[in-house]
DNA sequence: AACACGTGGAT
DNA sequence: TATCCAAGTGT
C-alpha cells in the first residue's frame, strides 16, 4: 500500500493482526496479567495511573498480601492503608480505592462487569473502566491511556494536541471501531496496544521502529514525524514555596502532625512546618508560639522537593524542646514514626528523625 | 476547560 | 541541573 492510500481508518484496521502476534511473542510477564480476578486487576489499574510499572510492582505485591480481598480492603484502618501507599503518590487514589471497595463489598463483593457500571465507581474514569471491563470480563471496550494515544498519533501522523479531551474521545472511538471480537483477543488487544507504547513506541527518545509490528503502515515512521509525536500542550510553570520544617525532639520522640483532609498530601503525616525560610530567631519564635521551649538547637538541614505543580524549598531545624505543643501534635517514638505514612517530600527529615530516635535510650 | 494531584527514572 | 512525563481522575 502506498503512503498516499493510508488513511486513519485503514491504518488502524491493519493494526490488530500483527499486534496480537507480536504481543504473544513479546509481552512482559506482569502479575496482573496472570489473573482475571477483577479485584486484582482493579488494584493494579489504580496503582498504574500516572505511575510506571517498575514503581508499582513492589507496592502491588505488598498491598495484595495485606488486603487479599475487597472485603479486607473495605475494612482496613486508614493508617494501614495509607502506609501501604506511602511513596506511591497521588494519595487520593488510595482513598478512592477504599471508597470503591466499600461499595463493592456492600454488593456482595461483586464488581460491575460493564464499562458504564465501572465508570460510576470512585477513582475509575474512562481509561480504567475500559481496562477492567476488557481484562476482567472480556468486554469489547477500548482502554485508551497515554501509551495508546502515543501509538495512534504516531501511526496516523496526527498532530492534534492529546491534552484536548476532544482528541482523546476521538481516538477512543477510532480504537473502539477496530477492536477484535472475541473475549480473548479483546483482552490481548488492549494489553498489546499499551505494551507497544510502553516498550517499542516509547516516550522519551526515538521509537524502536525496526521492532514494531506496525512498521510497514505507520505514517509517522514513513513520514519521519514519529519522534515528534504526540503533540502536547505546554505545561504551566511550577510555583515555588519556601517552608521551614521542624524536627522537634523530646525524650526519644519526634513531633508529627496530620495534614489537612484536602489538598496536597491530604491526610498524611508531616513534621510541623511554617511558611517561609526562617532564620534561627524567627524559627525560635514559631516554636515558642506552639507553647514549646527550645532547649538546644542542633542542626540545620535543607532539602528541595519537586511536585508536578509546585516546588518546595525547605529549611529544617532539629532541636530539643520541652512541652507538649498544640493539640494536633503527636509525639512519636521510632516505632510509631515507622507506622505513620509520611510522604517522600519529607524524606530527608524522616531519615534524620530515624537517626535521632534510633539511638535514643531511656535514661 | 483548566488545574490540582506525587514520585522517581530517563535523557 | 533541568525537563519530561508515566497504564488518569476529580473538580
Amino acid at each position: 500500500m502506498s503512503q498516499e492510500n493510508l488513511t486513519t481508518e485503514n491504518i488502524l484496521q491493519r493494526l490488530p493482526a500483527p499486534l496480537l502476534d507480536w504481543y504473544r511473542a513479546n509481552a512482559r510477564d506482569l502479575p496482573w496479567r496472570r489473573t482475571r480476578d477483577p479485584y486484582r486487576i482493579w488494584v493494579s489499574e489504580i496503582m498504574l495511573q500516572q505511575t510506571r510499572v517498575a514503581a508499582v510492582l513492589g507496592y502491588y505485591a505488598r498491598f495484595l498480601t495485606a488486603f487479599p480481598t475487597v472485603e479486607a480492603l473495605a475494612a482496613a484502618p486508614e493508617e494501614r492503608l495509607m502506609k501501604l501507599w506511602e511513596g506511591l503518590g497521588y494519595y487520593s487514589r488510595a482513598r478512592n480505592l477504599q471508597k470503591t471497595a466499600r461499595i463493592v463489598a456492600e454488593q456482595g463483593g461483586r464488581f460491575p462487569d460493564t464499562y458504564a457500571g465501572l465508570l460510576k465507581l470512585p477513582g475509575i474514569g474512562d481509561y480504567t473502566a475500559g481496562a477492567i471491563a476488557s481484562a476482567a470480563f472480556g468486554q469489547r471496550e477500548a482502554a485508551v491511556d497515554g501509551n495508546v494515544l502515543r501509538v495512534v498519533m504516531r501511526l496516523t501522523d496526527c498532530h492534534d494536541d492529546i491534552a484536548d479531551p476532544k482528541v482523546k474521545k476521538a481516538v477512543r472511538a477510532q480504537v473502539q471501531a477496530v477492536m477484535p471480537e472475541t473475549a480473548e483477543d479483546i483482552r490481548v488487544f488492549n494489553q498489546a496496544t499499551m505494551e507497544l507504547g510502553a516498550t517499542v513506541c516509547a516516550p522519551n527518545g526515538p521509537p524502536r521502529c525496526l521492532e514494531c509490528p506496525a512498521r510497514d503502515f505507520c505514517l509517522g515512521r514513513l513520514r519521519g514525524t514519529a519522534e515528534d509525536l504526540p503533540v502536547k500542550g505546554a505545561k504551566k510553570p511550577r510555583r515555588v514555596e519556601e517552608r521551614t520544617v521542624f524536627l522537634l525532639l523530646r525524650q526519644g520522640q519526634v513531633a508529627l502532625r496530620k495534614r489537612p483532609k484536602t489538598g496536597l498530601l491530604a491526610g498524611l503525616w508531616e513534621f510541623p512546618n511554617a511558611e517561609g525560610t526562617l532564620d534561627e530567631a524567627a524559627a525560635s519564635a514559631v516554636v515558642e508560639s506552639w507553647g514549646l521551649t527550645p532547649k538546644q538547637w542542633e542542626s540545620r538541614l535543607t532539602a528541595k522537593h519537586i511536585f508536578t505543580h509546585v516546588e518546595w524549598h525547605m529549611t529544617g531545624y532539629t532541636l530539643e524542646v520541652a512541652g507538649d505543643g498544640p493539640a494536633d501534635f503527636v509525639w512519636a517514638g521510632a516505632e510509631e514514626l515507622g507506622e505513620r505514612a509520611v510522604p517522600s517530600a519529607f524524606a530527608r527529615y524522616s531519615e534524620e528523625a530515624k537517626r535521632r530516635l534510633g539511638g535514643w535510650k531511656e535514661d
